[in-house]
DNA sequence: AGAGTGGGTTCTAAATTGGAACTTGTCAAA
DNA sequence: TTTGACAAGTTCCAATTTAGAACCCACTCT
């Protein structure tokens, strides 16, 4: 399967890495999350050649992750902001987060902590059930096949 | 910036994709929650070659993510299953999953639902705050060095 | 006029992936 | 006693993708 058919499996999961199933696009998308908005700011954090980062950035904003919002005129520049759709990501980013803090974390601690303003305190993301609020995990869900699925491949 | 640097980033979302920031290694997964477990079936399914698949396997072991479990004696066969560390990325594969589901799903509605069996609803996965169950958006929290940041790159 | 800035594009070499065929044990049927 | 089938790989070559470096363009500033 090449990179263009992904988005036509009925999978969610395979319909979200066509967008973000690269090694870069979603470490551009962490630094539009940390409010970096320019190309040369990208391209200095995150050790890409401009090359890639000038394609990513464009298939992002096709895909309606980013957009650019021009910043100045003569000479005309733009910057890439998040779009709702591209805060959405949120969760995620978070999940990715997570699991890196818990499994992958070095000898030092987590590189970074997160404070959730309602409450103030400093905070794990926990998945949890939107009908009763309650923990979800991999052994308390189960999945089941939903409109769009089809007839022959009704899978996740 | 090559594969075998990106673990070494002082960045759990750099690490995590270390292990899973490729096109096929997340839909392996996907297939793992969904019970697949040999060799021919992930091949079968997941319409990669036979040559990548072995390879992504082995980086999955390698990773602690999946663990190789024989179920035959004569000739020895393998099957692979998710380790708790896989099991953990429940929540990242569900986090894509809400995402493709809000943004990508087709006319036809979403191709999979979720039940959470402690309550019985057919839900969606939110993240919510460990500290007081509230949600956390894009818009809620604060990002804060933590003790693993590197002193000249503290970032996430 | 010359240098600097921000945001790219073009080129070639290197790395990664796809596709198809081949290998290894083992059993079972012809 | 070949012959075939099965499951799980491995090998090899071609095609695609990426990295790395240089180049380009539209301005502004000195």
């Amino acid at each position: 399967m090449r990179w263009a058919e992904l988005d036509r499996e009925a999978c969610s999961v395979a319909r979200t890495l066509s967008v973000i199933g690269d090694r870069w696009s979603l470490l551009i998308l962490r630094d539009c999350f940390l409010r970096v908005r320019r190309f040369e700011e990208f391209e200095a954090r995150l050790g890409i050649t401009r090359h890639r980062l000038a394609d990513r950035l464009k298939k992002l904003v096709k895909a309606g992750v980013l957009k650019r919002v021009p910043y100045q005129e003569r000479p005309r520049r733009y910057e890439y902001r998040l779009t709702e759709k591209g805060l959405d990501l949120n969760a995620v980013l978070l999940a990715m987060v997570h699991w890196g803090d818990t499994h992958m974390a070095g000898k030092r601690g987590r590189p970074a902590l997160y404070e959730h303003l309602d409450c103030g305190a400093i905070f794990d993301p926990v998945m949890c059930c939107s009908a009763c609020g309650g923990k979800v995990t991999a052994r308390n869900i189960r999945i089941l096949a939903g409109p769009g699925a089809l007839p022959a491949a009704n899978d996740a």
